[in-house]
DNA sequence: TCAATATATGAACATTTATTCAGATAGTAA
DNA sequence: TTACTATCTGAATAAATGTTCATATATTGA
């Protein structure tokens, strides 16, 4: 809630031209721990190397040796995204003796990525 | 395109254990400029208040001063902010005198942040 | 048990990013 | 013109992030 005393208090040099509308958007606001949750969700696909092991698991299977290697990185490198990733809940994984086999967690992932690239009107470049 | 000899050179420790799953990753890649470009957008909804200042105007332009006050910080930072927003073109502006009415570029974007958080299924946590 | 492979991890470093601060710009009104 | 408001901007600083490096862990096979 916007409280016309704490207003008045603001260090902020202009006074706010529209006090009603801060309102209605505070009031309409997504609560602190959604608002956080999906822009963590997003910050997570905002990396290119994460976007493109997201990209690539949607078709198959991966360990994290392929992933190094598709991505032109180290291993251990993948490895702290991946964990980012399986703490988000994106992609989880299963042990296969010494190889762990990362996938998607579940198709959500994929479609929605999918869904970005038609939203956003996403064009091939020429020369890139 | 994998070549094996650039392959064998990888500093990386271990072999490649999935050769073909790495090519055949590599041919459904998305394009560099097409990844970076969608990775850029991700990264810009993925600060919690980039992302509040999304969601705020969704139902009304705002100025400047109104989402200082707003998000609770100083209008320089939200100026830079809005002049991130505003090179991916997920913000618009309208001057009106002195004053800046900064609103979506387009419906989209606002579809597209619901559409998330339907699908990563975004719940409210108690107590935040 | 030992050696080897695949992966994970923590700490250090380098890079990127957000905010602050001081000052510049654009519009308005006197 | 001058004064004022709203916003922008660049540079500096502070904070967050990604990668590297060295080492630890888990699994397998000898």
């Amino acid at each position: 809630m916007v409280d016309s005393i704490s207003l008045a208090n603001e260090q902020c040099s202009c006074r706010c031209i529209h006090l009603d509308r801060v309102e209605s958007a505070q009031k309409h606001a997504l609560s602190k721990s959604r608002n956080e949750h999906l822009a963590s969700l997003f910050k997570a696909m905002g990396d290119p190397n994460r976007l493109r092991i997201l990209w690539a698991l949607d078709s198959e299977e991966m360990c994290v040796c392929d992933l190094a290697l598709f991505i032109g990185t180290s291993e251990s490198a993948v490895s702290h995204q991946l964990r980012q990733l399986r703490h988000l809940q994106l992609v989880s994984n299963r042990r296969e003796g010494p190889v762990l086999y990362y996938r998607l967690s579940d198709n959500n992932v994929s479609a929605f990525i999918r869904l970005a690239i038609d939203h956003f009107n996403i064009e091939e470049r020429a020369n890139v």
